[in-house]
DNA sequence: CTAACTGTATTAAGTGACATAGTACAGTAG
DNA sequence: CTACTGTACTATGTCACTTAATACAGTTAG
């Protein structure tokens, strides 16, 4: 479900919480799936429970997650999650096509080269 | 020439590799262009000389610049790191576009977007 | 109600990266 | 020689990350 990688330089609950978005917006999370509580997570994954807790009050604070105390910590519903990924990929294109243009490259070049990909 | 940002939440030393690549990559430092030496950068910017130290190290591994000792040090010829660098931004690009892809956007929209940026 | 789960909050401690400070040494240019 | 250059090293302080150990409150199955 999810899995840490001792090799990735960020911090445990940074992969974490990039683990989980990756699922719910991929859809292997649907909306009010229930995600694994604090302490079992933290058991499979052999790290400290706080550090799980840490990942999922994250979590809850992109809007990705809501929690009850309790209950447990569930997905999103998918119309706040989906505009949240989509806002965060718009700004990532402009960022590298600002970097693009920087290095010399030319509008109709990056169209040409969007143009190449395998499009519906 | 360069200038530290406290906002930013990246490590003095990274903020002054990134200024250096950025200003080596535009062309605003040209092969063989002297940096400044290490001391006087770090009083510049009001930071410690083993900080300076540090960026030019990585710089230097990087391949960006080549250091003397008593010389100083000095951009690197261009023609294969600006290359490398051309070549990291379009894999950037390409990911980017996969994403929004999956996400559901479709050519015409990116394209859009991409004409609405400021082109010289 | 009880028991076993859930999220949440708090304090304490250890580790390592980052940064500063100070010193030292060797190479280079004027 | 003198003043600059890069380079190396030790010591110290700070802070984010992580672990650890509790503690408390809400929920749910029995």
């Amino acid at each position: 479900m999810i899995s840490i990688d001792s090799r990735d330089p960020r911090p445990l609950y940074e992969q974490v919480v990039d683990g989980f978005r990756k699922l719910i917006v991929a859809g292997a999370l649907q909306p009010d799936d229930k995600l694994p509580s604090v302490r079992s997570l933290a058991m499979q994954l052999a790290i400290n429970p706080n550090t799980i807790q840490r990942a999922y009050r994250e979590l809850e604070a992109q809007g990705y997650v809501y929690s009850s105390a309790g209950r447990g910590s569930f997905v999103a519903t998918s119309a706040e999650t989906s505009e949240l990924h989509r806002r965060e990929l718009r700004e990532r294109f402009d960022t590298v096509v600002a970097e693009l243009s920087a290095a010399g490259y030319t509008c109709d070049q990056l169209v040409a080269r969007l143009k190449e990909g395998d499009w519906r």
